[in-house]
DNA sequence: ATTTTATAGTTTCAGATGTAACCATTTGCA
DNA sequence: TGCAAATGGTTACATCTGAAACTATAAAAT
């Protein structure tokens, strides 16, 4: 009387399962790009995001790094810590806002930068050489529209 | 004498950078499904992985869990004891050789696992929802490039 | 002006994580 | 056979992480 049967269970094809897949992808190659600078230079993936956000857009508060980096206020607090502790950020107070500090890569945070930054784009520069000129666009414009807010 | 000049610091654009962009949304979009089941069912996000995994193939060994989750196999081996722990997961040792465990979800964990999955496959939806029917094979197909060996 | 509310950032605590060391069992091979 | 090497799995330790509590300052409301 298979008519009464009770619903078969339908488990998640993982291997096909975008959440999965995207996760998957992301920690492999975010994790092989760490591989290279975390020994060398004794600095975490958040350290690195960070000194990231703060090369591009100077004189940040910490609370904009945060957002930029999509990291959590706490993680940056310390990672900020840890940078300063190294001479490798330089943070003074805002002149208007005592609360907020004024953050800025040092000429050490630079030098490190310069030799991180040209390692981070050969990886991706590797990745992206899987593909053709048209997917490494399509790929752009997926993205674009699965990340709109 | 702009000739001499020291060549100009390359910061990453972070809003372009792949690896970066992949980091965020995977993110993203993996909690937003682990917010749904953590509170209700007290079930963290690399538990539910296990029992997706076991869902779909029974009676693995822990070391097969950890493959397929790409999981460490500490992290398997704690989110096993939990499961077992909690009911959710049955644990036997394999016949042949004491030293492999024979894993599968128990009834209550079939049970769970029967309402946190279409959960996550709505998520899913939702996020495919956004791209064309081209789009998505697309997708599919770069991602199937850029996952290979 | 004074009080309330909001914001920037740090500290604390409790839980999660990865590496290395470890135990038990099995396999390979002399 | 017996012993070294490999494998499955757990434990210990040190580090990392997020939520909530906290301090200091600024903005808003009365």
């Amino acid at each position: 009387m298979t008519s009464n049967a009770v619903p078969a269970h339908a488990p998640l094809e993982l291997e096909s399962f975008l959440p999965y897949r995207l996760s998957i992808l992301s920690n492999t190659v975010s994790q092989s790009i760490a591989d290279e600078y975390t020994d060398r230079f004794q600095l975490s993936m958040t350290e690195w995001r960070v000194m990231a956000v703060l090369a591009r857009f100077a004189d940040l508060s910490a609370r904009e790094v945060a957002e930029r980096t999509r990291m959590d206020k706490v993680a940056v607090s310390r990672a900020l810590a840890r940078l300063v502790e190294a001479g490798r950020v330089d943070r003074s107070t805002h002149d208007g806002d005592k609360r907020r500090s004024v953050l800025k890569l040092s000429e050490a945070g630079w030098t490190i930068h310069d030799e991180v930054a040209p390692m981070a784009r050969a990886h991706e520069r590797d990745l992206l050489a899987r593909l053709d000129e048209g997917e490494q666009a399509q790929l752009k414009s997926i993205l674009d529209k699965l990340m709109a807010p």
